[in-house]
RNA sequence: GGCGAGGUAGCUCAGCUGGUUAGAGCGCGUGAUUCAUAAUCACGAGGUCGAGGGUUCAAGUCCCUCUCUCGCUACCA
């Protein structure tokens, strides 16, 4: 690899409408925490970089829903997350914003320097502009009757009744969510980045030049790559986010994708007046930790931003990781399915490390991982405690029990001696070569065999049983277990580091250069140890049941369907119902139509005729088990064509929490084309 | 359906360009040991490498088909 000058590291930066949760963790915060914590002890010049992304429309949802205004919902998250990155310990440089000033001109800037340049397309398009409110909707803003299911508030964006997926324009009867008023069509002007322009150069620089990155990064990028790009609106109606800067753009602002990113530039000029050389020197080697969420953003759409540009580089990895789950479901926050790092760092007071080390042992770096409370303990009772603990207090209490706490002048040392004193290079050199290549959980594990080490010194010269006949020995023996202690506080730093510290407090000593570990002379003979306390404390089950009992209180809370339940909709009239002519009806034929995943061909005996329906229920259902089941059909429902098939009805069904779907059956059998009433 | 990633011991994962009896950590069993938060150390049991074909002297590793999981995408009237 190129020797670089400089790094530069960002981490993804967390979105302002909720807490940060174990999975942002595992996945982002902490390999990038450890990696760049081992960077800086290599003497590296490097910062790490990250912030709250505060625009979008979710924000605004979150902030309408609550009543209040979105700059309460950012300060709130903004302030909760950058404290709880904080207390847990992960190394930002600098924790920035995206409403700030300084990100406010970047962005802009960046904007107006593309602008300038011709970058972007201009494209007119048609949108709901609300009169009363004085400004364009975003979908989400304007609910109307969904063209599909006559659903009567169905949302811009999508039908939650149907689960289609709408343009605002498709409604009928649509009305801002804002005034209540029915908006109006208008002509708005929009910027787009030219993806496609730059396809060329992408393939060239990700599939030829990036071999490097991880599989799931690679393939990724290869995936969107061969689909083809298409040029991306760079700007949208909305009031919250940074405004346009180009005449006559009132009430538009960037689009949130766009300005995210440049936050990783705003968060470097307001750290450093230096940031150039961060950003624009090619010796310094940029690196993107995310999720892969994010994947696309960050090895295509910020790269083609930077490259309009001009003067920045390009990253030069994106170790993206893939997602952890909580207790063998997904984490959700929405439904509140997830460890909350400002609750953790409550209720387990002191044991940042523990989590640290949890979630890089179990950090889903290849695919998705399960993250159980059990495992938690058993990895901090097991490892944490029997393994590094155990061996430094071993170490710890034969001194202070031979020597009364003075490190002992060391003999000769034998054979034995030297290897493994020779060995704890040969562990840094793998802990490094894992990290230099992004393979964080592997490097805990050699980390951890430092330790290991130690007490299998201990176990094969067995200071106990000779110090009676050969104290001189065992003077050499525990200077050996003190030296491998002190190389440890150092190893262990970038993994744990408030363990480290802690052990350098009890070892009194301070922090050990990287380039020192292997060292076996870091205590001096005659050197005064503290008297130490435990590294690490069992956990004993009633914490891990205590957890356990909380999310279950939590999955209960969400099966008690009130909570989930989408609200009741507009009222209607009578005769507004009456239109639906809803029937019973057989199935006689089903079969799934090809090349799709959801959609069953059925032919219906709806008592006036028989019909076919193509309904969006193959995930659940296989063709022989329904034929011959009684349905409900909305059969005045003006026929569609799906696939090529003639759909002429709708099948109703019921949608469990789950997501699965149920048919609305009669409780017994009654004649075909039945009315429901 | 298309594309991408993954499916290797009970659990979490290594296995590079195909080559001796498929590895590690944790868990499990047996033994040793007592300095240590019943911790540690040694040894051992456990895998037809998702399924089925094929190429090859030789395949977890290459090719084809199928299947399951995750993501993107199409589709959901």
């Amino acid at each position: 690899m190129k020797d670089y000058k400089r790094y530069l590291i960002t981490a993804a930066l967390p979105y302002a409408n909720g807490p940060v949760h174990i999975g942002h963790l595992a996945g982002v915060y902490v390999p990038a925490d450890i990696y760049v914590r081992y960077l800086r002890l290599k003497g590296i010049d490097v910062i790490f970089v990250c912030g709250s992304d505060e625009h979008g429309v979710p924000i605004t949802i979150k902030a309408r829903q609550e009543g209040v205004n979105p700059k309460e919902i950012v300060d709130r998250y903004h302030e909760m997350n950058k404290k709880a990155f904080a207390d847990f310990g992960i190394s930002f440089n600098i924790y920035s914003r995206t409403s700030n000033k300084t990100h406010h001109e970047t962005a802009s800037g960046f904007f107006k320097t593309l602008y300038d340049k011709g970058i972007f397309l201009e494209k007119t398009t048609k949108q709901y502009f609300d009169t009363e409110a004085g400004q364009f909707l975003a979908d989400r803003y304007i609910t109307g009757i969904c063209p599909i299911c006559g659903n009567a508030s169905a949302y811009g964006d999508q039908c939650e009744s149907c689960g289609t997926s709408l343009n605002a324009t498709d409604l009928k009867d649509p009305k801002s969510t804002l005034s209540g008023s029915t908006p109006e069509l208008r002509d708005t002007l929009h910027w787009f980045l030219p993806l496609d322009k730059y396809e060329d150069f992408f393939k060239n620089w990700i599939l030829k030049e990036n071999k490097h990155w991880k599989v799931n990064v690679y393939g990724q990028c290869k995936s969107w790559l061969n689909a083809g790009l298409q040029p991306r609106a760079v700007s949208r109606d909305l009031e919250w986010g940074i405004p346009v800067p180009v005449e006559g753009a009132d009430g538009k602002v960037l689009y949130v994708w766009f300005d995210a990113p440049i936050g990783y530039i705003s968060a470097t000029k307001e750290l450093t007046k230096d940031w150039e050389k961060y950003w624009k020197d090619p010796e310094t080697r940029l690196i993107h930790f995310i999720g892969k969420d994010n994947i696309v953003f960050h090895c295509i759409i910020f790269p083609a931003m930077l490259k309009a540009e001009g003067s920045y580089i390009l990253p030069e990895n994106v170790p993206a990781n893939e997602f952890l789950n909580l207790e063998g479901d997904k984490i959700s926050t929405s439904r509140n399915w997830a460890v909350w790092l400002h609750e953790y760092l409550e209720e387990f007071p002191g044991k940042e490390d523990v989590l640290r080390y949890v979630l890089c042992a179990n950090a889903p770096e290849t695919k998705d991982n399960d993250y159980t409370w059990k495992d938690f303990q058993t990895r901090n009772n097991n490892e944490l405690v029997a393994i590094l603990g155990n061996f430094v207090n071993r170490s710890f209490v034969l001194t202070q029990k031979y020597y009364n706490g003075l490190i002992p002048e060391p003999g000769k040392l034998l054979n034995s001696d030297k290897k493994t004193l020779a060995e704890i290079a040969v562990i840094k050199q793998s802990v490094e070569n894992s990290l230099d290549n992004f393979r964080i959980r592997e490097s805990l594990k050699y980390a951890m065999d430092l330790a290991r080490l130690g007490n299998k010194y201990l176990a094969d010269t067995e200071p106990w049983a000779i110090q009676k006949t050969d104290p001189e020995r065992v003077k050499t023996i525990i200077y050996i277990s003190l030296q491998i202690t002190a190389n440890l506080s150092a190893l262990i730093e970038p993994f744990l580091p408030n363990t480290a510290g802690k052990l350098r407090e009890y070892l009194n000593i301070e922090r050990i250069n990287w380039t020192d570990i292997g060292s076996d002379e870091i205590l001096k003979p005659g050197h005064h140890i503290k008297k130490p306390g435990l590294l690490f404390d069992k956990i004993e089950d009633a914490a891990i049941e205590a957890q356990l009992e909380k999310l279950n209180s939590t999955k209960k809370m969400n099966e008690g369907s009130e909570t989930n339940a989408p609200q009741q909709k507009d009222l209607i009239s009578y005769d507004e119902f009456m239109k639906n002519d809803i029937r019973i009806g057989t199935i006689l034929e089903a079969e799934k139509v090809p090349k799709t995943k959801k959609l069953m061909k059925l032919k219906i005996d709806t008592g006036i005729d028989q019909r076919t329906v193509v309904s969006g229920i193959a995930e659940y259902f296989e063709a022989e088990e329904i034929i011959g089941k009684q349905v409900s059909i909305l059969v005045n429902l003006e026929p569609r064509n799906i696939k090529g098939i003639e759909s002429q009805g709708m099948i109703l069904m019921a949608e469990d929490t789950d997501g699965s779907l149920k048919f609305i059956m009669p409780g017994d059998k009654v004649s075909n084309g039945s009315v429901i009433s």
